[in-house]
DNA sequence: GCAAAAGTGTTTCGTTTACACCCATGC
DNA sequence: GCATGGGTGTAAACGAAACACTTTTGC
């Protein structure tokens, strides 16, 4: 039989007539260094898997719904506040959690490189590069898997990458951003070409500069390119009319 | 305040340390009659919604996945035994149930029509023309939207349009089908050769007839076609390969 | 016999792909 | 000065889209 932990000098105040499930969120959170997809993950403090590592996530509270729990839980536990997050679905395996019965609800984000130095509590969390990520704990290395699948498939008619970039941001640059994500090499003429055709992106004239950090990561010889930045209004559009795609 | 609905005469014997919703299952079934998209609803017998029309589901059990309860609930609600769903996500709103707080996992299903037969105690279970569609109860007019979205998107990348017709279909079938879910129309030449050209398709020599029911529904004049059927083993090697693409 | 659906190939156009040389920077 | 990465255009191949006439069947 399975062993449940059990939970000592509290008070088990809410009844019900049916057995339910405890209801959890879980964030998957991407980030791009310049060259490397990566994900935040947080060092357990407590049993099951002490030690392990695990995406941020936490139960669901009463007064919230699954999205904004897993937005709480992943400011408490990183650090990090952002707004955008998408739904991968909800993992229910009956033995996934040790503990006992616990469905968890997993959503992914996609956050810029300046977005990581708001982390500052974040004691136990880190960064890993895609390929170098331990096992994880619970079955996050399946939830990993799937959200793997559905960036892949999203950034063909989301123009979700630029989330992932600073605000003004270099066509090489992008293009290894999609190359780390789709895990292949393009030509760089081509890509370029295809890019300015979906009418997304917008040339930067004045260098503000507001970029430092993000150059600092990425300083490699070569030549200082044209920047571009992200054409917010062109976005919403093609969100409306759901007729970005990106075909490679 | 809300209204909560009391539990008369049970025992409340399901004590936990926090509150926790209930978890529920919801069932979006797609059947295709030879001209539209239609969607199984189940009239509600209870309160609430009681009257109105919902989506076949129910509470999950401890000992099943969401996957299990929304095939189980839809068997008991439908007498439909199905074995392919695929999950839309969790539906969290605080507010969407009035009984309190009910995360709901939705999952669709695309069937043929000759699955629809074996439906039995399926008494209060009817089919509606997606443009027929009345007030649904709880936030199933959401769900739906969501489904409906997610099929168009599918479409393109799995060839699920097969389960929504029998063993052997027309081609003009097929158009009909992708019609009825794209919601636009294509050149009859150029869609065959494109669907010939995925190789998912086998020509159907000898006539077994197994149709009848299905031809009874969409006979209309016309020359009788040619037959075709689904090669599984083809589907098999596109689900793996994830390279099934049919752009349109 | 007439209306409605089904069968069948070719041409045109647009998109995608392949490809090479020069320049700027960091070491 | 050399190695690495960035910038730039064109031609060939491929895939998508447009298009008309004939045959069958139900009424």
């Amino acid at each position: 039989m399975r062993t449940f932990y059990t939970i000592k000098n509290t008070t088990m105040s809410y009844t019900y007539e049916y057995p339910r499930p405890a209801v959890a969120t879980d964030c998957v959170v991407f980030g791009f260094n310049g060259r490397d997809l990566q994900i935040l993950l947080i060092e357990r403090g407590n049993e099951p898997f002490k030690g392990c590592w695990a995406f941020p996530g936490g139960f669901m509270n009463m007064d919230e719904t699954a999205e904004q729990s897993a937005l709480r839980e992943l400011q408490e536990e990183t650090g990090l506040a952002i707004n955008r997050i998408k739904q991968l679905g909800a993992f229910s395996d009956v033995q996934r959690d040790p503990r006992g019965r616990v469905v968890s609800i997993a959503f992914y984000a996609l956050i810029r490189p300046a977005e990581v130095t708001g982390g500052d509590d974040a004691s136990e969390a880190r960064w890993f590069a895609l390929d170098d990520v331990p096992r994880l704990a619970f079955d996050h290395d399946y939830i990993l898997r799937k959200a793997m699948q559905q960036l892949r498939k999203d950034i063909h008619f989301e123009p979700i990458g630029f989330d992932l970039l600073n605000k003004s941001f270099t066509m090489p640059e992008l293009q290894r951003l999609y190359e780390a994500i789709l895990g292949v090499r393009f030509d760089r003429r081509n890509f370029e070409k295809k890019m300015l055709q979906t009418g997304i992106l917008q040339i930067v004239e004045d260098e503000e500069d507001d970029d430092d950090l993000f150059e600092q990561l990425t300083s490699k010889p070569g030549r200082k390119g044209r920047k571009f930045s992200f054409n917010k209004e062109n976005y919403d559009r093609f969100k409306q009319d759901n007729n970005f795609k990106l075909e490679f």
